[in-house]
DNA sequence: ACTTTCTCCTTAACATCGTTAAGTCGCGCT
DNA sequence: AGCGCGACTTAACGATGTTAAGGAGAAAGT
């Protein structure tokens, strides 16, 4: 999506002449392993998998990562990356605008990838690329009036409802248009005859998770400005 | 913890005389995979591992689960049952007091294990034991005036925030004494000089767990309090 | 111009993992 | 006595992350 391509994509069938692939580099690994990510899902990642589609073989990738986890590392930093470039940093905004505006690109960012949460949460950012706009985001909330350690548990707090929500909702449906299987809300409506508000409460699980997430952040926001006194 | 044990745990001795061992179910394998989670973490709880630890050969699990992911679900489902077993249920409790208690229950019950918050939130549970506490928790929140939608938001989002906070939780500090390396909160503060809010923000987000989760607990009763206007 | 060094990748191999197929051994039943 | 079934074992398969050793070609040194 952002960087350009050169290789042949398709297969294992190399460079067309005599011209020499350019060497790799972590963020071209990076973008084609989120790339294939999206095909294959985590469990479907495998390093020779990425290598292949970079034309490359498996231990080539160790060059420039010292192990798996470091490359998965960076694919999470690269999300971040294309996230805060999804999300203009408008420094007119109020601290709920900037609370919403972030959580909801977070969620988007994402619900852009299979498995996007699992990756993200079970990863660390390269570098300090992600200081700047957590640097933004914690003056709008200070100079709205709350003291730091009060911005930072507004904002960590959301941060962490919507990584736990996201996770569950891509546990649920894996990409925009599919859904695993064992989730059939009618099935367990009946599995659960027994305990009528449970049953009932299936919808209000398992279905429209758009405007649950909204719900979430509505509670949480509205908790930050009575807790913390500021409108 | 909670069942008997019979055989000898220590290595591959074997029972000692002729006495066969009983033979197993699914109630002692995930017992014993989950005591081993703890010493191996998930990583290294390997099928090979377990079937050791109960004497046995690695195959003999497939004829009480069938695959791997089935013992996942067990063992997150008795994490469950031990966790509901440690929150006895208060019929007297108001809806702020189920919402804490429950809350901090689950987290308790994620820490008292090793990856404990990925092995719960990777699984389903089996069978609908789960049904009747949830039931009963959302008994109490329509008996203090919630609407049955109320009551699923305002505990599926506090769910979720706990399952994020413990996730992140244990990224951080696998265990309650030992810390995972990279997580030096002067160091980041040093990486992070250009950024002095976020250099300060360490110490938020990297210490002082308990305290923390609980401000976001607060935020979210104060939130729902104020959004679904009932005391 | 020749050699050395360095970069970036390949080939080969290892240990380990989840999983399946086929066989084994004792127990209860008829 | 023979049979069937429950509960395992032995053997093996393909795949995975990772390491060791080597090799081709550009860059650098003299």
């Amino acid at each position: 999506m952002s960087t350009e391509r050169t290789g042949g994509s398709t297969s294992t069938a190399g460079t067309a002449r005599g011209e020499r692939r350019a060497p790799l580099d972590r963020a071209r690994v990076a973008d084609t392993a989120l790339r294939l990510l999206n095909e294959v899902g985590l469990e479907g990642l495998t390093l020779r998998a990425i290598a292949r589609e970079l034309d490359v073989k498996a231990p080539a990738l160790y060059w420039h990562f010292k192990d798996k986890q470091a490359l998965l590392d960076e694919m999470a930093t690269e999300m971040y990356r294309r996230m805060i470039a999804g999300i203009p940093l408008d420094p007119q905004e109020t601290w709920r605008e900037r609370l919403l505006n972030s959580n909801r690109g977070l969620r988007t960012a994402l619900l852009a990838y299979r498995d996007g949460a699992r990756v993200f949460s079970g990863s660390r950012f390269t570098g300090a690329a992600h200081a700047e706009r957590m640097e933004d985001t914690l003056r709008v909330f200070t100079e709205a009036g709350f003291t730091l350690t009060q911005a930072v548990r507004a904002t960590q707090t959301s941060y962490l409802y919507t990584i736990g929500y996201v996770t569950e909702e891509q546990g649920v449906q894996p990409m925009a248009d599919e859904r695993r299987e064992g989730y059939d809300v009618e099935e367990r409506a009946r599995l659960m005859a027994e305990y009528p508000l449970s049953a009932a409460a299936g919808r209000e699980i398992f279905e429209d998770f758009d405007r649950h997430f909204e719900e979430g952040l509505a509670l949480l926001t509205a908790g930050i400005a009575a807790r913390y006194g500021i409108a």
